[in-house]
DNA sequence: CCAAGAATTTCACGCGCGTAAATTTTTAAT
DNA sequence: ATTAAAAATTTACGCGCGTGAAATTCTTGG
């Protein structure tokens, strides 16, 4: 129904015959005018179409209502999947989410900081790349912009750290292999992050608890095509009969996923069968996951609470001006999920 | 080694003591200035480190260097990956990609159109919903925003499309199957997009050209979750011992992925050996179709083709001020991957 | 060394809106 | 009805920058 183009909140008050301030305000919080106005000025908003100019509107607010997420590599279905319940829960509440990753590249990370700086976002959902991430970057970014770390922590860095706790997962893994087969290898790649340093951490600690001795393999390869790399490195490992286990833990469930495909490759049958030589267990559940062959056993991260508690730490953070008393970290225990292949 | 806060460009102009329009017309085109100037205003620019405010300057200039890149889902890897490339080369030409899913839901894709609308960005790359979107409202953005569409058709609409040639790809992908087993029947779901349709039709095409019956089915479900809604198709077909040929060709990958999770638990092995009963392959050649088990016969859409296009496509489109004389269809061909599922 | 033209720079204005302070209207209580 | 308090509205100013026209500086050739 739009009858003639509105060029600004100034004409569309003179429409209506109300001043522009009270659009404004309107625009700002429907809420804070009287009801006969309101009614009026929703009526107009039917008839003309007309919504305020973002960027004249951000120039001059003192907080925008952006919300930058950033994550390490977009490509990687946990973190589109992560990402993807951060907006929606953004967006319901009235906010607008950008989203940005860092194709696993640590210039592009900073360049991103940078840019997002410029936005002047209300808050930030920050997934670092990790290891590589220049902390210093982070560091002089989080003191300007109100800032949550998650899934990969970087300590006493941003107001606080959501994501979860390998110190908890790793070992029920490791104790459910031990109950159900050999007690595992544990194969990882060169660290892209935090996590999983604390994995392999956490294995080692977890085998030694047990009164096993720990057993690490690293698959060479750097990057974040971590499939390919695993599944190299498996093929090499298992045609060399190299195998210091009959059970493998992988440091996550992409890696799992290349094994799988080196094992199936090599013909080796994997799961709990009499005719199974191997059993190989994740980290993440991934969404891929309980579609492999076999279908991956796996810890499951706990995507709804760490998206949930990640939105509403900003939220918290954002409502306190962007000071919160202390740093916190959030760690949600992951979830042993039996599959066929461990 | 910033030495004090510059608040605006005024400041940073008088520190110099050069006049605010000219270092404005510095950052619009460095190479505007003269020598001398643009050398001053550089070396002030390492100690003090300003950059304009991104609101103000899109608020005056007519377009602003934004690029929108709406996806149907971002948690399919064939769009994560497609997004990403478009978002490097814009990036590598100085614009700033901003992405966007849609989430698989109609409501979010218009929301993102219209908050497009106010981003006023030059440009936008936009892969549509499909058969769900709403033709009208997309008609009417791309009306009002330089806009090109790719992998999802919508006749008529945008100033041109880039995709991939279901009617070169299908067919070769029959006439392989063909050839190295029995004649295979179409495995699909409720049609989320053109291509969808255009597959299928492609395939009965080919097969009566073939001098064989095509044969269709259909899995039930809706949505964006094709493994699940293949996999449990699958396993009815399987368990049902409905199968109308031993061979299969998948609508796209990720059902192809659930068909062959349910060949797997169902104990049927795919491939080429002789202990082998079924063959199945995709379509698209999804970043993790190598890695399933049996590796995924599949078409590879050409991604970097299809990326590069789409952006050249659009750079073109803002060149020529937002109109070209011709819709133009960009089809590239798909590649036949054999790998060993089929 | 000078003048005319070209290249730069400056001036002046406007973009569309937020917001504190001032003013008006409404509400509630007497 | 009267009035003080509360709520809503208006006034007035500023945000940081793009841009066309005017003024300046630079270049070039004689």
């Amino acid at each position: 129904m739009a009858a003639k183009k509105i060029r600004n909140m100034e004409e569309f008050a003179n429409l209506i015959g109300i001043s522009r301030p009270t659009i404004s305000k309107y625009f700002n919080d429907p809420s804070s005018v009287r009801k006969t106005t309101r009614e009026s000025i929703e009526k107009a908003l039917e008839r003309y179409e007309y919504r305020p100019n973002i960027y004249a509107v951000n120039q001059n607010r003192r907080l925008t209502k952006n919300i930058g997420i950033v994550v390490p590599y977009l490509a990687d279905p946990f973190f589109a999947e992560i990402a993807r319940r951060i907006e929606l829960r953004c967006i319901a509440e009235g906010l607008r989410p950008t989203l940005f990753s860092a194709h696993g590249d640590q210039e592009l990370e900073n360049d991103i900081l940078n840019n997002l700086r410029l936005l002047k976002p209300a808050g930030v959902l920050l997934a670092p790349l990790g290891r590589r991430s220049e902390r210093e970057s982070i560091e002089r970014f989080c003191a300007d912009v109100p800032t949550i770390l998650f899934d990969s922590n970087i300590e006493g860095v941003g107001a606080a750290f959501v994501g979860s706790d390998n110190f908890q997962s790793v070992p029920m893994m490791v104790d459910y292999l031990c109950r159900t087969g050999e007690a595992p290898f544990f194969f990882e790649m060169a660290p892209v992050n935090p996590n999983a340093n604390k994995r392999r951490n956490a294995y080692i600690q977890a085998m030694q608890q047990l009164g096993h001795e720990p057993m690490v393999i690293r698959a060479e390869g750097e990057g974040w095509d971590f499939e390919n790399i695993a599944y190299e490195g498996a093929k090499k490992l298992i045609r060399a009969d190299n195998l210091p286990s009959r059970t493998v833990l992988c440091s996550n469930d992409r890696l799992a996923i290349g094994f799988l495909a080196a094992a199936g490759e090599c013909g080796v049958r994997v799961g709990h069968g009499s005719d199974c030589s191997l059993q190989v267990a994740g980290h993440d559940d991934h969404p891929h996951s309980r579609f492999t062959y076999p279908s991956l056993t796996t810890i499951a991260q706990d995507y709804e609470s760490i998206s949930s508690r990640s939105v509403e730490k900003l939220f918290e953070l954002i409502e306190h001006d962007g000071h919160l008393d202390e740093r916190s970290e959030v760690l949600f225990d992951g979830r042993l999920v039996m599959r066929s292949s461990a």
